[in-house]
DNA sequence: CCCCGAAGGTTGCAGCAGCATTACGGGCGC
DNA sequence: GCGCCCGTAATGCTGCTGCAACCTTCGGGG
């Protein structure tokens, strides 16, 4: 899963990023409404985290914007401007939720995993696959219904070819759903995630198998 | 897909040709306006990367002469020269898209997938042929929905054919498709991968055949 | 109707790009 | 400080791919 989170207060924006990231949930952040105007263009987010008070405007004012484009993606305020009225505000110009500060990053999660519930999102509620069951949403694995444990990147790497089972999976499109701008790679490792997750699904007899098309991508197989 | 890079400086050029061909997409390149009027004319390409600043001339002087010539192409503005008044200057000559150095590439390959999305793209869509089901945005082929797994030059070849079903597509539309400028080739490697292809399709009972006409190209057809 | 040249088809081979695997070490969390 | 995760790099291997040699098919003209 992937977000953009808007927020001026460098601090906050960091932990965030790296409670986030703990949930296998990528972040993309920018201080300015500006460039998330662009950002946004750029890339398909699963959800946006808004906050109001930026240098460059109150944040809400991105949310029309935003629909205007055609997008429909969920974004949720974050802000310190909590009183009543100002939540009537925010959710009346499109917002999908609004959480004051500060806030417990558990609430996060789970307004977002509301958030993301609503309509049939893209991301899919749970895929089945040999003996697996792979929820993209809590980005949890089971075989036979016994939680299977993964490493945060092989788990991306895994239900991101689950999302697209049986189907080839480009090796651009792959990187992009393991790693986020700021952490660009020159090395295989994605080529030793497979390897490793390979591995753990053989060891678990997990059904699945994970083939490689040559020059092209890989994809995730039944066996 | 096929793009046209016109950009003088040799590293650049080269590392985004690279980049771009993990997404499966050929890239031809020139440093010359001169050679860039030649190329559009003798080719179609799915969009055109631009720089400005080239050998004989500010490169938006192209924009004006290729839409005279009746072509629509998308084109993409990639320079240095970002200033808003810069950008304003290059869409307002007809550049679809404007991007300062430096960028991602994944934000051109979003800003790409933006610009074709716009009109019904020739891109897009799969195609039903026989038994199989072609998705050339994806590269991914399937026969009675079951994945088929191609090596890459053959897998060009056939959703060139795919494109433009039950029609005779020219040879050396079929060696455009496959194999960009720097890897000219001198034999019949071409041929030799239609022969493989064949066979491929024989055994899997795809329902389609890759007919020739002698002289002219080739053409897909159920059987 | 057959002959012949040209276009296309097939196939073995060698080179090499791309992939798989694994060990290693830094880093982070517990 | 112990263990797990993860990026890196070295190594080995697989099979795609360009090439060329050889074979087949096609069509026109004698």
């Amino acid at each position: 899963m992937r977000l953009l989170l808007i927020e001026d207060e460098r601090e906050l924006a960091d932990a965030l990023s790296r409670a986030l990231s703990k949930h296998g949930i990528l972040t993309d952040h920018t201080m300015h409404l500006a460039d998330a105007v662009e950002l946004t263009r750029q890339n398909v987010y699963d959800a946006i985290l808004l906050d109001r008070r930026l240098p460059d405007g109150d944040g809400l004012t991105f949310i029309p914007q935003l629909r205007r484009t055609g997008t429909d993606t969920p974004v949720i305020v974050l802000t310190a401007r909590n009183e009543p009225l100002e939540r009537v505000e925010g959710l009346d110009v499109g917002a999908d939720d609004y959480l004051g500060k500060p806030f417990l990053v558990e609430e996060l999660m789970a307004r977002l995993r509301a958030v993301l519930r609503r309509p049939a999102s893209l991301a899919e509620r749970q895929i089945a696959v040999g003996r697996m069951m792979i929820d993209p949403l809590h980005l949890s694995v089971a075989i036979d219904a016994i939680p299977f444990d993964l490493p945060r990147r092989e788990l991306l790497v895994l239900t991101a070819l689950a999302k697209r089972k049986e189907k080839t999976v480009l090796r651009s499109t792959l990187e992009a759903a393991v790693y986020n701008y700021e952490e660009e790679i020159q090395s295989n490792a994605l080529d030793a995630h497979i390897s490793r997750l390979r591995k753990r699904l053989l060891d678990a007899g997990a059904g699945v198998a994970v083939h490689n098309i040559r020059g092209v991508g890989y994809l995730l197989k039944e066996e």
